[in-house]
Order: C-alpha cells, then structure tokens, then sequence
DNA sequence: CTGAGTGCAAACAGTTTGCATTACT
DNA sequence: AGTAATGCAAACTGTTTGCACTCAG
C-alpha cells in the first residue's frame, strides 16, 4: 500500500552504531542516560515519544531521569540523528534519520491514537512543488492523515 | 503564488452570523465570553491561538477568562465552525470553517513564528491519492512547511 | 427564575532549567 | 582530576477542571 512498515532490524542497529559514533567524534561522552536513550531509539525504530522512552527504560530496570531523557533527544536532534515531529498529540514523537534522508510521514487513527508511519513519492513531488512556489524558503515539512485504523473501524462501524 | 491571502471580511461577517445562528439554532446561549470569541475570530478570519484572542479580548477592553476561551473554542470545534490545527508551536492555532470546506495548510517561519496559510491543488490530490491506497480511512490531513520567511532570510542572510 | 455560561484559581501534562552530585575520559 | 553528564525538584507553558457566581432566556 505504499507502507513502509518498521525498518530492518539491521538498519537500527546501524543506526545505534552510526549514533554512538557521531556522539563520540563530536566529543560527546557516553553517559549512562544518553546511552540508553539510544538504545531504545534503536529497539523501537522511532515514532516514539519522550514519555514512552521514560517508561520503556523504567520497566527495563534503567532508572533514568526525564530531564536527561529529553536533553539527549534535543541532543540526537541537533546532530540530525533523529528529528522530532509534533503530530498534535500534545507530545513530540521522534524518529531516527538515515542516512537516506527518507521521507515519511504520520497516520494518526483518532480513537486509539495508534500511528503508522508512511511514504509517498506523489505526495513528496507536490510538496516539493509548493515549496518552489512560495515566498518562504522552506527547510521541512510534516504531514499528518487523521481517521480510523482498520481496527477501529471494524470495531465502531462507521468511519471517523 | 498560489497562496491564499486573508478572505475578504464579508465573508468573515458571513462566518460570524453563521456562528451566533447554529449556536443559537443548537440551544446554546450567546453570552459574553462566547460572543466575544466569535468577534475576534471574525475579525482576525483565523489562523489564531487561544492565548492571542485572550490578549486581543484584553487590549480591546473586554476581560474574559482563559477558561471560557478554551470552553468557547472546544464547542465552535465540535459543531463544525471551527478548526484547529496543532502546528507544533506548543500551542493550537484555530481556523475558520467555511460552508466551501477549503483545505489550506499551513507555512511556519522556524525564527520568528510566522505563520501564513496557503493552498494548492496538487498537494491536495496527491494526499487524495495517498488517502485513498492506505488501510486507514482518513477524515482529515494537516500539512505544514517550515523554513525562513522572507524577512528573516533576509535579515539573517542564509535561510533556515 | 434557573440552569447554562462565566471567571478564578487550582490542577494537569509535557517539557525545560537550576543546581548539586556523579562518573566518563 | 576535572568537567561533561545526570537526577532531582522546581519552574514554565498551554490547556483543563472544580466550583461559586451571574445573567441570558
């Protein structure tokens, strides 16, 4: 469907090297937060919040403060190592930039809140289109679909 | 440019009496905190935050009440006046429904938050397109573009 | 009259910051 | 050793809620 589902395990795992490697060469030292924070990065592949990397590592038994889980975020962020985007759920969800500099966005189901990332070669061309069109020199762009998963709908009946 | 300008006020005006007659038309009461919204949001023909139409209620003399922003804001929402769009500024901005139902997104200026509505086409059939191959059933879709506007690339000599 | 609507202040969620402590390198 | 990184708690921002008061219908 033009989906991409999670990444190869191997692509996060190169990630998490490729992470821990720019840390490094920047002259960034691996503390115990900053590492761990990465870690999850990598299990999880991205599109996850600040909130859910707290508890993750909490049940993990890794006590790590919020304040050094959001620091090593901006951190990761300002290296282009991952870039955080506002779906307007009130939190930032986070996803890990490749090297490929891919392009996704977000399908949001409003019911239960689940997210799918997907991509769009059309979508992508418009959008470059516009961006040519326009006064403002545009950097970004985030795109978000809002409606029901294929669960929800089953489970309510009718859509939205 | 393709970029839509603020609507004329007389549809504005048109918006406005449609607002105070579905409210009214719907048993809800026209009392000041809520007409007062309805007012500015006419006047300034949306893209707006709730704390912009406090402080512009403040300089216009009118005291209300945060609450009653955010209570009026939610009920224009749910009746299909209104709509907000989370532009990850950290807050909501809100726009104006009109009967066209036209889809405008939205143009953010990352250094100094400016932020400017524009329309075009082809992005809208190509997330038509996307819309219709994905298993969700998508309702709604926000776009946004983010970069230096012109004043800003200007002043700040590289863009973004 | 009477409850919908309002304002205030307190509560909240997500995120940020100050500061003393810890631990990479 | 020395400083970057961390954790805690307190601060902050945008938004929501509880509750007594008020005013539109």
């Amino acid at each position: 469907v033009g989906v991409s589902a999670s990444q190869a395990s191997s692509e996060r795992a190169e990630w998490v090297e490729r992470a821990r490697r720019t840390l490094a060469e920047e002259g960034y030292r691996a503390g115990e937060a900053r590492s761990a924070v990465i870690d999850v990065l990598g299990a999880e592949g991205g599109c996850i919040t600040a909130e859910e990397i707290v508890s993750r590592l909490g049940r993990g038994g890794r006590t790590v403060g919020v304040a050094s889980v959001y620091r090593a975020l901006a951190l990761l962020c300002e290296l282009r190592l991952l870039q955080g985007t506002d779906i307007g759920e009130g939190s930032v969800r986070y996803e890990l930039l490749g090297a490929k500099r891919e392009h996704h966005h977000h399908l949001v189901c409003d019911h239960c809140g689940r997210t799918v990332p997907f991509e769009d070669r059309g979508l992508e061309s418009a959008i470059e289109g516009v961006s040519r069109r326009v006064d403002y020199s545009v950097a970004v762009h985030e795109v978000t679909l809002r409606g029901s998963c294929p669960s929800c709908r089953r489970r309510a009946g009718v859509d939205s």
